[in-house]
DNA sequence: TACTGGATTCACT
DNA sequence: GTGAATCCAGTAA
């Protein structure tokens, strides 16, 4: 995949403030990027209101989410890896978690990161692209095209909608997205 | 202050 | 397929 990031228009703030469902579907295609390294999302997911997202209880961490729109939210878990999210919706809590991209700029410095050369284990995981991307608390709470940007990608040709994973307690939602057979999807 | 569990990953079987 | 690693946020007291 080739794709010059200065030719791309940049995706604005605006794209978030609207129900997250749908920019969880639009931004498959979109180009993520951080200083040299750049990649196509391939997997989001959204999280809403519901049992299973940091957002139906709001505390200090989470807030954000209620507060904000086109806003980075990145936390930490396992004691070993971040989540990167982007902030939906004015006044309703909403994010969309970025899970998997396709990598296409900045490869040797990801390989780097990631201390491995397989470029397909690279970014197909929220805490892998993470690592790969060096997205780490510092990038919490910046608004979108601070340190971490946003471009208009490619038009995905199919998309494929499926249950969240890491679904608990009996809790179901079908608001996970990905690119039809594209080989960066994490499961 | 102490305890619990997690939107994950990786090594091992 | 299974389980360990790891540390922070949230919660209870």
């Amino acid at each position: 995949m080739l794709l010059k990031l200065k030719s791309l228009r940049k995706v604005n703030k605006d794209f978030f403030n609207r129900d997250t469902v749908d920019v969880a579907k639009e931004l498959l295609g979109k180009v993520i990027a951080k200083g040299k390294c750049a990649g196509i999302i391939v997997e989001t997911e959204a999280y809403k209101d519901d049992p299973a997202s940091h957002a139906h209880k709001i505390t200090p961490r989470s807030k954000i989410m209620l507060d904000t729109y086109g806003h980075v939210y990145v936390y930490f878990i396992y004691g070993n890896y971040h989540c990167l999210n982007f902030t939906c919706e004015e006044g309703k809590p909403g994010a969309v978690l970025i899970r998997a991209i396709e990598p296409i700029s900045g490869l040797n410095i990801m390989k780097k990161r990631r201390g491995i050369s397989d470029i397909k284990n690279l970014t197909n995981g929220p805490g892998k692209l993470c690592q790969a991307l060096n997205i780490t608390r510092e990038d919490n709470g910046k608004e979108i095209n601070k340190t971490i940007h946003l471009y208009q990608g490619i038009k995905p040709k199919a998309m494929c909608r499926s249950k969240r994973i890491g679904i608990k307690k009996g809790l179901e939602y079908e608001w996970r997205f990905y690119i039809k057979d594209n080989p960066f999807v994490s499961r």
